[in-house]
RNA sequence: CGCGGGGUGGAGAAGUCUGGCAUCUCGCUUGGCUCAUAACCAAGAGAUCGUGGGUUCAAAUCCCACCCCCGCAACCA
């Protein structure tokens, strides 16, 4: 089984924010769930260089030389990625030579199939949405997100003939209801696909920055048909086809609510126009705000993730993230309720079940720790059978909150297990029981352990070390089972999560 | 007819697509426990599910109307 994610690319006109290592934590979060469950995953993300906003940025900042100013930025975030324990097999930018020989092979593909034509453009440009605007779009003669009087063009452009697809599009929707999630999202993409998806200009006379039009060079190609390629040319289309036919269609693309136009309606025609397949399933997660504003750098709000991160810890912050806010949806940041979550949920539940089990593992000097043919041995297995199945459908369908619930609840089912068999007074009485006891307990811990890899790595692996076992290096599947790993060598060590610093 | 999100015990949320005893976390009350990070377990109080209609044996959920809140200059997932 292959498994082929991808995160948007993103604009690099300055760092990373918190919404970017969201989304990016996401992915990786099921990347890491794929890789666990045996899978051969392949995890992209990277930057849209190509955009004219880059451009502007270069300029501002006071860089002559544009690739220069894109090379610096590019390894910023890719650094950034790499301190955030991001897994990604790969980091695709778009000026790379690779990605234009495939944006280069797709459009002539596109070309050749005769869905793309020469026609004068005349419209309203937007160079905030990098998107021409139709007259009914606009609010007082502005586009109606960016405020911004857009410019009227008027240039010979090539456009392709999206609206061709459209009648396909729909028609692929209707059949795969897994297509676009959340299911508001759906409604919202069938409507725009059947009231405005139109052929498209996919090339821009004016502008020097891009890649250039096969078949004229005097035109770029619009940054957008650009950037969706980034998928194929990411696992080797256009430079390794070996690659690129092990893991083509995606499996899952993670977008910002924001984008899902281009990767529901002109990213599917495109790949329909040559003769792709679609990707299985496009995934659009919400915004959130910051202290229930919104983000913005002139408010100083914007949270630097890898600042955050040095405070709370990476898995601290995944964890926060999938937790509280439910995927799809839009949701608040607040540092307050991400320390009440790290105080209830993580330091007294997971923290302090961690803790009891290995002290009273390391009180019965047992060194190892195998399965007993008594009752109890079955009703756990059962237990954590029932928790599995709803961990791995949190996964299926998207709903990671519920596969965290179902973390939540094995540990509670284990804190309730522990108050009724009350090991502690078993050891004072009879040992042989106080170490069966124990055995489960621990087998309950290292499955948490597992239950908890894609979210929180690092505190899997704390976990795992302290029951004696090795690190996760994928291919888990096997490890899922019940017992399917020796318990030896338990100790304590120190606490999982501490108390918090008081904030001064 | 611009686009979208939301209104559910004191706080924050889930549930709404697919109708079936109103769920979770925090806080509060009471009891238990002493292995554990003053942690853990149990019981309990607390909700006209924004409003008004409609459909239905049954509505937080479906339909209609309405009220209110939030985001949409630039940066920006």
């Amino acid at each position: 089984m292959k498994y082929y994610i991808t995160t948007p690319i993103y604009y690099i006109n300055d760092k990373p924010h918190i919404g970017h290592a969201y989304a990016t934590f996401v992915a990786d979060t099921f990347a890491r769930y794929h890789r666990l469950k045996g899978a051969d995953v392949f995890f992209l993300t990277g930057t849209d260089e190509n955009s004219t906003k880059n451009v502007e940025a270069a300029r501002e900042k006071g860089y002559s030389d544009i690739q220069h100013y894109l090379d610096m930025q590019s390894a910023e975030w890719q650094t950034a990625w790499k301190e955030l324990g991001i897994t990604n097999n790969d980091f695709i930018r778009t000026t790379e030579e690779r990605h234009k020989q495939g944006v280069e092979q797709f459009f002539r593909l596109v070309h050749e199939k005769g869905d793309i034509y020469k026609g004068t453009y005349q419209g309203l440009y937007c160079t905030g949405c990098e998107a021409f605007l139709r007259e009914s779009d606009l609010a007082d003669g502005l586009c109606p997100f960016h405020k911004k009087k857009p410019e009227l063009i008027e240039e010979q452009n090539y456009f392709f003939r999206a609206s061709k697809y459209r009648a396909a599009l729909l028609e692929h929707i209707e059949k795969n209801s897994d297509f676009i999630q959340p299911v508001s999202r759906r409604n919202e993409i069938v409507n725009y696909i059947k009231d405005h998806f139109e052929d498209i200009s996919i090339s821009r006379e004016k502008i020097e920055w891009g890649i250039r039009l096969p078949i004229d060079d005097s035109q770029v190609i619009y940054v957008w048909f650009d950037a969706l390629i980034n998928y194929l040319t990411g696992i080797g289309y256009g430079w390794d086809e070996k690659l690129f036919a092990r893991y083509w269609p995606a499996d899952l693309h993670i977008v910002g609510k924001d984008i899902i136009k281009f990767h529901c309606a002109l990213w599917p025609a495109m790949l329909l126009s040559a003769g792709l397949q679609l990707p299985r399933r496009v995934f659009a997660h919400g915004f959130f705000t910051i202290e229930g504003q919104k983000v913005s750098k002139s408010l100083g709000n914007a949270i630097d993730p890898v600042q955050l991160c040095a405070i709370y810890g990476i898995d601290v912050v995944r964890y926060f993230l999938l937790r509280e806010i439910p995927l799809g949806g839009d949701g608040d940041f607040s540092e307050l309720r991400l320390q009440d979550r790290y105080e209830s949920e993580l330091a007294k539940g997971l923290g302090n079940f961690t803790s009891r089990v290995l002290t009273l593992a390391e009180k019965c000097e047992a060194t190892v720790f195998e399965a007993a043919a008594i009752p109890a041995e079955q009703e756990a297995a059962r237990a954590v059978a029932d928790l599995r199945y709803a961990w791995e459908n949190g996964f299926e369908q998207c709903v990671l909150h519920e596969s965290l619930a179902a973390i939540h609840d094995l540990i509670a089912w284990a804190d309730r297990y522990i108050d009724k068999t009350k090991p502690w007074a078993l050891l004072k009485e009879d040992n042989k029981t106080a170490v069966q006891t124990l055995s489960i307990l621990l087998e309950l811990l290292r499955q948490a352990s597992l239950f908890l890899y894609p979210f929180m790595p690092h505190t899997a692996a704390a976990i795992r070390e302290r029951l004696g076992l090795s690190g996760i290096a994928g291919d888990g599947v096997a490890w899922l089972q019940w017992r399917a790993e020796r318990i030896h060598s338990v100790s304590k060590k120190e606490n999982l999560f501490p108390p918090l610093a008081p904030k001064p």
